[in-house]
DNA sequence: TACCTCATCTTC
DNA sequence: AAGATGAGGTAG
């Protein structure tokens, strides 16, 4: 007699109530299957299929997990349900908060829920899940928080954490904060009230510094990066799941940590793209959190030594308070900050530091610097940016008339012959430029500077030490000893007791780049280096080639982010880009893109932009609407690109919620 | 009439 | 996305 293996089991019978499962299965779906599958519940796993499990079901056939997310009495596809293969452990992985947040940044993202639970979900490993819970950590005792004092709402926003009141906030931390002990400490604030902490970095090399700041103020605090095995990372993940940590310091997927009775979501550093995620939906750590904060009841902090746009509209909109210094604090902080421009430059007599070139004010700078005992941080800009172009003149980037995208010379067929620019937006062609900023009419292509930077010093101070930090090879922290250190952004190594100088090199090859954020990009690279240098009654000393002109240049001189938060959101808003209103991206070859564009139902403020060509037969849509209706926008493009998964048309579109980078 | 290919349909 | 189903065509 054969038997199938359902029957063979014993005839499975159904528990006895509530024996319909809804499972989010983990296989990569087609966008309109994005919805929950129906299976039965056998009475032999009633006890462990608790929402929030994973499960083992049979998916078209084949055997996939999934998540349990509720149980209810009835289902409306009683004729095909399967019953549920097992429960795969008891552990409740999926808490109703996260499965909630999880919902909320797919439908934010164009995304699937599957998709956004792979991120927030580390991979199952049994072995770390056997082990017993430790036992819960007694909460820290509020921290003294001295340092805050520095910020005019400094103590006041501590107090308001320490009282358990929700206090969202933007910080700007002051040129050579301990911005990790500043962040332990309110960790530590927010912990002795009893709830929990998720501080998200971007880098491994942050968490390690955070990490170690607050665990000389808390215990139970954990570290969460991408770095860690499969069974550590699990571990601890399940340490914070069962409650046993009050604060998790963590990389981007640590905006999901499901920490027990959130508190308080801090996100330092939120210009750094590391903080978007790769894979799709792309959501952003900031954006996650901010949603997460307000599905909570719990407070953000969004800090940095620079302020983003974003940032700046958490502000404006009266979401969070700005905590900044008192301007006589910023005096007392700040290194001295001097810009050279081109035309301003006076190359250093030295014949070395003249190879290197290195203007003579930068090369004193750093000897000044040497001589006191300090290491000099150099940063020159990465190779590889998109090729754009810029006033041949001032280097100011060069735009487009009619959107201010970046123009670009077409790239392509090299005839030699000489083509006008072309808007990498709108397309436009652009056969009159005229500069912006100083309305010369001549264009040069921005290039970057080369790799040689750290010989040439070398040459240009024998006898010191020169370190490299950068690429594959990233330095964490160099000690308080005279040397040079030779740094691409965002790779400058810590530096005990602060760096005597730094040289921000080639910066106009930064704020040349094609990009919306080129001069937010640069402020920010600018200032976390040159925040890493000693007070200027230290002999503290910042050097930036770049002209001091420009308002950017301005900014760090003047160390005036919000200011130049400001002047960008402003710029924003005119132009009609992020984060002044919401935006979709959406690729494919040319009659995908028109289909998708066809087939869209925009709300009122709605507007198309191109589509542009995007390079190998493939072309991007720009749709925009204003941020009230930037739900609207994510429901009406995600109606249209299921209309199109739905009837498979051959050629998929991609589609991106407010991309970091337009181009 | 058996068998193969390609399009369409379904996924609890 | 990918396996299951079925329409219609083709060889024998």
């Amino acid at each position: 007699m054969t038997t199938s293996g359902n029957v063979r089991r014993g005839e499975r019978r159904p528990a006895a109530s509530a024996a319909v499962a809804r499972v989010s299965v983990d296989v990569p779906l087609p966008y309109h299957l994005d919805f929950p599958f129906d299976y039965r519940i056998p009475a032999e796993c009633d006890a462990d299929a608790r929402p929030g499990v994973r499960v083992r079901v049979r998916f078209r056939g084949k055997l996939t997990d999934g998540f349990l997310l509720e149980r209810v009495e009835h289902t409306e596809v009683a004729d095909k349900i399967k019953y549920i293969e097992r429960v795969v452990s008891p552990e409740v992985v999926l808490t109703p908060e996260i499965h909630g947040l999880a919902r909320a940044v797919a439908d934010r993202y164009v995304g699937s829920l599957a998709n956004v639970l792979r991120l927030a979900i580390p991979p199952r490993h049994a072995r770390a899940e056997s082990r017993a819970a430790d036992d819960l950590v007694p909460p820290p005792s509020r921290p003294a928080a001295q340092g805050w004092q520095r910020y005019t709402r400094g103590p006041a926003y501590l107090d308001a954490l320490g009282n358990g009141r929700s206090a969202n906030a933007v910080w700007q931390a002051l040129p050579g904060e301990d911005w990790p002990a500043r962040l332990a400490e309110v960790a530590a604030t927010v912990a002795s009230t009893g709830k929990g902490v998720v501080i998200v970095v971007p880098d491994y090399r942050d968490v390690n510094r955070v990490f170690a700041a607050c665990s000389a103020l808390i215990d139970g605090v954990v570290a969460l990066s991408a770095d860690l095995g499969p069974g550590e990372r699990y571990k601890r993940w399940l340490s914070v799941l069962r409650g046993t940590v009050r604060v998790v310091v963590g990389t981007k997927a640590a905006a999901f940590a499901p920490v027990a009775d959130p508190g308080l979501f801090v996100v330092w550093d939120d210009g750094d793209s590391g903080h978007a995620e790769q894979l799709a939906p792309y959501p952003h750590v900031r954006d996650v959190l901010v949603q997460r904060a307000h599905m909570a009841g719990a407070s953000l902090l969004v800090a940095a030594f620079a302020r983003t746009a974003e940032a700046q509209l958490l502000v404006d909109t009266g979401w969070a308070p700005e905590i900044v210094a008192a301007r006589e604090q910023l005096r007392a902080a700040a290194p001295r900050v001097v810009a050279i421009g081109e035309t301003d430059t006076q190359l250093a007599r030295d014949e070395a530091a003249r190879t290197a070139r290195l203007p003579a004010i930068a090369f004193d700078a750093a000897r000044e610097a040497l001589k006191a005992g300090r290491p000099v941080l150099v940063q020159v800009p990465r190779r590889g940016y998109v090729p754009a172009l810029a006033c041949a003149n001032c280097r100011v980037r060069a735009q487009c008339r009619k959107c201010a995208g970046p123009l670009a010379l077409p790239g392509g067929s090299d005839d030699g012959a000489p083509r006008p620019a072309e808007c990498r937006w709108c397309g436009a062609v652009e056969v009159m430029f005229r500069c912006t900023a100083c309305g010369s009419r001549r264009l040069r292509a921005v290039v970057v500077g080369s790799k040689r930077t750290a010989e040439e010093l070398g040459r240009a101070f024998p006898g010191f030490v020169v370190r490299t930090s950068g690429a594959g090879d990233v330095l964490a922290e160099v000690p308080a000893a005279p040397a040079l250190v030779v740094a691409t952004p965002g790779a400058e190594p810590y530096a005990v007791g602060g760096y005597g100088a730094a040289l921000l090199l080639d910066g106009w090859a930064i704020l040349g780049r094609a990009d919306l954020r080129a001069t937010e990009e640069a402020l920010r690279l600018w200032m976390t280096a040159a925040g890493m240098v000693v007070p200027a009654a230290q002999g503290g000393r910042v050097v930036v080639t770049a002209e001091s002109g420009l308002p950017t240049v301005q900014a760090l001189v003047r160390w005036d982010p919000v200011w130049h938060a400001n002047l960008e959101l402003s710029g924003r808003t005119e132009l009609g880009f992020p984060p002044a209103v919401r935006m979709a991206t959406i690729d494919g070859v040319p009659d995908a893109v028109a289909a998708v564009l066809d087939e869209l139902r925009l709300p009122a403020t709605g507007e198309i932009l191109g589509p542009v060509p995007l390079g190998e037969d493939k072309e991007r849509a720009l749709v925009r609407t204003s941020r009230a209706e930037g739900r609207a926008l994510a429901d009406a493009v995600a109606a249209a690109v299921r209309v199109r998964t739905a009837r498979k048309d051959p050629d998929p579109v991609r589609v991106r919620m407010d991309p970091l980078e337009l181009l």
